[in-house]
DNA sequence: TCATTTCTGTGTCGGTCAGCACAGAAATCT
DNA sequence: AGATTTCTGTGCTGACCGACACAGAAATGA
């Protein structure tokens, strides 16, 4: 982001020779395949269609790059997911949606598998540890969410009182991470899917069914 | 392993001035806190206390290291949930004991978080994919032992007949594996445990508590 | 003793990594 | 038009990667 696009006129000199967000689209989903460490730049750029320095003039540097396609995958393929926890009426179909959303993200035909912000950074070098970071920092700022969505259950009478919202959170996490490791390793959408019910019959009985 | 220890006498050449199966350790220690590309020649020498050549002698290659440190992996910290499924009673006690020993190991105090299995070398580039598939194949050898040992219970009778026991083990290995990356991301023991004990009643409810 | 075998330490290999220097190209501003 | 600004393509750089050549050291066998 070198140029800000001024009002009433265009940037002054050169313009860009290619669609900076569609570069970015494809870097995530290089970034989403290979991992942070997995892509080498030259995959990037070729995927990318642009050279080294253009990649480099548009968005600084390899992780900076990965920072920002970390956030364009949350803002297109976490939409369902985010959407769910405040828009679904109770935490139960919030947490549903969320069970159901990721089996069927992990394992969209046609892209790589898993979430990229649970398999794109768990293992690289000390040198590449603040991209692992940042990737954890992501999952834990979801627990949050969900855990506070918990939390509104409780408030909101349809989630038992008293219940331990943080272990529940802690719970579904700890499935919800499991199913993008298992979708990496060739798990079917219908097996997710079983998985995903599975855990929602376990909530039920764990939380209490609501009532309709 | 270039010199087999003949019966009645020494090797023949200059005696190997390290201790193998030591060497082994500490480079499984380094593969596991750092995965498979992570951990590189220098780190691997430097932890074994040996030079490049001597390791490249007694081990062939990186990978072929690796692959030893996963083996002797299994053979020391997977113990516990090898035996919980070849030796506890029932199914549901395996599945408790898996549970337990699996939030125990993957939060051990001085040793590194997570399963070794689920984290050293989930995303890498196509160079080494190989280890990667290597490492998927032993999760999936997992699977399919949890797997056998809840058919044994439907065999036993302390599992429901009728109960998809590959749903069930695919629902385990979810929370097992996510396990793994909560424990990266800094879960504590109490929280790995909850978890545990979660995912434990939640097997009740879902295939029956054993009646004692 | 001395040839043979095997391991160790030094040094280095080709390959690849992320990142950038530099000059030419393409736009705007005066 | 000419100056200025910004982007693009070629080609390179130092660092590091895994792996190994080579010679010397340390053992055994004859």
């Amino acid at each position: 982001m070198t140029t800000a696009a001024r009002p009433g006129g265009r940037p002054r000199g050169r313009p860009r020779g290619f669609d900076r967000g569609a570069a970015l689209a494809r870097a995530m989903e290089v970034f989403w395949a290979l991992g942070y460490e997995g892509a080498t730049m030259g995959e990037l750029t070729t995927a990318m269609g642009i050279n080294s320095p253009s990649l480099y003039a548009a968005f600084g540097s390899k992780e900076e790059l990965f920072r920002e396609a970390v956030a364009l995958y949350d803002a297109t393929e976490g939409t369902a997911v985010t959407r769910a926890l405040s828009e679904e009426p109770t935490a139960r179909a919030a947490v549903a949606t969320v069970l159901r959303e990721t089996a069927r993200a992990c394992t969209e035909p046609g892209r790589p598998t898993g979430c990229m912000i649970v398999v794109a950074a768990l293992n690289c070098s000390q040198a590449n540890s603040p991209a692992r970071d940042f990737l954890s920092g992501w999952r834990r700022e979801g627990d949050e969410a969900l855990t506070r969505r918990l939390e509104q259950g409780v408030r909101d009478g349809d989630v038992p009182a008293g219940t331990d919202t943080a272990a529940a959170s802690a719970f579904l996490g700890a499935v919800l991470h499991g199913m993008s490791i298992r979708a990496r390793d060739g798990a079917t959408r219908a097996e997710l899917e079983r998985t995903a019910e599975t855990t929602l019959t376990a909530w039920d009985v764990l939380y209490g069914a609501e009532r309709p």
